[in-house]
DNA sequence: CGGAGTCTTGAAATATGTCAACTCCCGTGG
DNA sequence: CCACGGGAGTTGACATATTTCAAGACTCCG
């Protein structure tokens, strides 16, 4: 299937209508992001925006995966966000990022130019709002990734990463038919992600298959078999924080 | 020095009065705030939050320090956050939080009771906006340890921590006579926030003192000898990206 | 003076990283 | 259509940073 990434949509027909930083937005308030919001779309692999560029657009992520980065001067990497459809790009009152943005798949993202989207914050609470309300999610998120990175095995690791990926993709109603869920990263990828080598993860996998905890259609996609067995592997507590 | 903590302190007599989240303040919104807000203060190792409380206040840190920290079910432990002066517990629009708050040292809070700090967010954009620019500070400072976490070496990590305790008690204006800085963690806290074991920062402190970089006074008290060694010690690329 | 908490140091264990070879795809271009 | 080539993943043997376990020393405070 290929989704027509350049069409157009309006707001009331967007697949991230009640999630992203427009969700509370009435439809007085659509009627003027419909006259900002442009669509800008990347190729799987382009950067979207680089590290200390200056940021003159902001926007809503559409369609795809995108990661945010980070690298050390001898190019070890550490990967500090994923992105998926409805997350937000850019910053209330910044005008960098201390990171790099690169589409994973292809992207498309819905674009507003910085200048007047400061002053569509500035009038419109609704997205203010929301906006502070994400901040404070990827904060949440950033914390209990920090924990991962610090304390968790090689093995929870692998097992929080897919954990977040069922209910990530759960959450945004993009589950595939079944159980089957899309991994839309490589192994390497995956690594930066965890804090591990790429051969680490590619055993743990490898493990987790042989354990029946994970199958594999191909690979792109899978499905987890046995759920409790995953949840236990992450080493989480048994109420299963969540990790949006 | 002893300091009287439970003093009460005229907000424009207040140490922190410039970097908290009243800094954009006028005088009059002062005016409210010292209405309001009132001082708690906590001895050393006291829980000041405990995960999944319901938030009753929010506030500032005034004096001392505080740690952020969350711990897996068999007792392994990462500090997501470590304190300040001017640093603010508690969020705007969530009533819990999931990570534990305590006191290092004595510590006094500048606090508010949640409806009315709710009520004056509402009716003060100044506090609003410092309010979001603190979180998309902390944002920025957790992506930036998760590149420590997951990808630092032991000496690496040790060396960044010792320059982010420089920074912020620069930054802070708290620095003491000459070139001394208190370190406010045990070994085994500074462990839980590096993710590492408190043997290894036993030792990595160790050959840092052997190396000439590092020279204690007491167990509490330290100056950096050699900057340049611990900046390249750090890893971080050599313009010293801010690690507030 | 005692004792608990903190720190140091050593030896041994181990999880993960490193290096290297090989396989499996899948798309491209001849 | 097939062969080729390169990216992605697998697997093994080995290296090593860090943890683990353990014992002892320091130091501050009651």
């Amino acid at each position: 299937m290929t989704i027509e990434l350049s069409a157009r949509v309006t707001c009331t027909d967007c697949p991230i209508r009640h999630r992203a930083v427009c969700a509370y937005c009435t439809g007085d308030e659509l009627d003027v992001l419909e006259q900002l919001k442009s669509y800008k779309t990347f190729k799987a692999g382009e950067p979207i925006l680089w590290r200390a560029d200056k940021l003159t657009y902001v926007g809503s992520l559409v369609h795809g995966v995108a990661t945010l980065s980070k690298t050390l001067e001898d190019g070890r990497t550490q990967m500090v966000g994923l992105l998926l459809p409805s997350d937000f790009i850019g910053r209330p009152g910044r005008s960098e990022i201390e990171f790099d943005v690169v589409a994973v798949t292809d992207v498309t993202l819905c674009c507003f130019q910085i200048k007047p989207f400061e002053a569509l914050i500035a009038s419109t609470p609704h997205v203010a709002q929301r906006l502070v309300e994400m901040a404070l999610d990827e904060l949440d998120v950033a914390r209990e990734w920090m924990l991962l990175l610090g304390r968790k095995t090689a093995r929870e690791k692998i097992a929080t990463f897919v954990q977040m990926l069922v209910q990530r993709q759960h959450i945004a109603g993009t589950d595939l038919p079944g159980q089957a869920l899309s991994l839309p990263l490589t192994q390497e990828q995956i690594a930066n992600y965890l804090g591990l080598t790429l051969e680490t993860v590619s055993r743990q996998l490898g493990i987790m298959k042989k354990n029946g905890i994970l199958r594999f259609s191909d690979r792109r996609h899978f499905e987890v078999i046995d759920f409790p067995a995953l949840q236990l592997a992450t080493g989480d507590d048994s109420d299963g924080g969540v990790l949006v």
